[in-house]
DNA sequence: TTCCATGTTCCGCA
DNA sequence: TTGCGGAACATGGA
């Protein structure tokens, strides 16, 4: 689930559950979630804080602790979060447990533990030092630094779009979605595109981006996007044709071979 | 049982 | 130097 439009929907759910409640207790259910702090130094910071507000930034949510500097979360391919009030078991797959002050609980939960949990002093000094780009639905990333951006960069489209160092967010669905509507062929060169064509891979990206951010990563109800389409026999929703899937910089891509061209 | 999966990272190779 | 394929990580579900 969790690439950037996924992301912005855990930050409104944490910010309509989480905010300026006391942190009573923190436990970490899997020591191997936490990377790049140590578990003591995560409840150090926890204990006795209060989230004051989150920044989402591509596929990171980081919530302010104020003084105690930042909770970094990382959601991987199957983290996502759960509040809960009262004494609920927590659900399955906690790896993180927050107690607050009023009774309630916030869970971070991870099935296949490819997130990651850490602490930060500041999130701009985090991204950078972990070689994250700009988010992709930021003001920063205009047209033009886009399609300078990617003229520059050699390789498929496909693998450019998903790189977090050039531009931060997308992941292997949206970057489906995107070249989708912009009609370009996942393997296609950057370099073989002309500027129009680069623009409208832009446009595309925001666009895409933002309608999904919209429903906070719920696209099930966007029928005519070709990643309600994924899969084998499955037809494009905008011309019939049968979709088709390649691997792609290790991973499995689908496209519509007639409205994305090679050529 | 085997393969695949919305993520990242590391290695070897071209 | 850059980008890619593949493996690794870890685990569950089809």
């Amino acid at each position: 689930m969790p690439e950037l439009p996924d992301v912005v929907g855990m930050k409104r759910y944490l910010d309509s559950t989480s905010l300026h409640q006391k942190i009573t207790h923190t436990q970490i259910r899997d020591d191997r979630i936490v990377k790049g702090c140590s578990v003591q130094m995560l409840y150090r910071r926890l204990h006795g804080a209060k989230m004051t507000g989150t920044v989402q930034h591509g596929k990171f949510l980081f919530a302010d602790l104020s003084a105690d500097g930042w909770l970094v979360l990382h959601f991987g391919m199957t983290g996502s979060l759960a509040y809960y009030s009262r004494d609920e078991k927590p659900p399955e797959y906690t790896r993180m447990l927050i107690d607050f002050a009023g009774g309630a609980h916030l869970a971070y939960l991870s099935k296949r533990m490819l997130g990651r949990l850490s602490v930060a002093d500041d999130p701009q000094k985090y991204l950078d030092d972990n070689d994250v780009g700009p988010d992709a639905l930021s003001d920063e990333v205009t047209a033009d630094r886009f399609i300078e951006a990617m003229s520059e960069r050699r390789g498929a489209l496909k693998p450019a779009l998903m790189d977090q160092s050039l531009f931060s967010g997308l992941g292997n669905i949206y970057s489906d979605e995107v070249l989708f509507q912009a009609g370009l062929h996942p393997r296609l060169e950057a370099a073989d595109l002309d500027t129009s064509q680069l623009r409208k891979l832009y446009k595309a990206m925001r666009t895409v981006l933002k309608a999904a951010a919209e429903e906070g990563g719920d696209i099930s109800g966007f029928g005519q996007w070709l990643v309600n389409h994924r899969g084998k026999g499955k037809t494009c929703p905008r011309c019939g044709t049968e979709v088709k899937s390649i691997s792609i910089a290790g991973r499995r891509g689908w496209f519509c071979p007639e409205c994305q061209r090679k050529s």
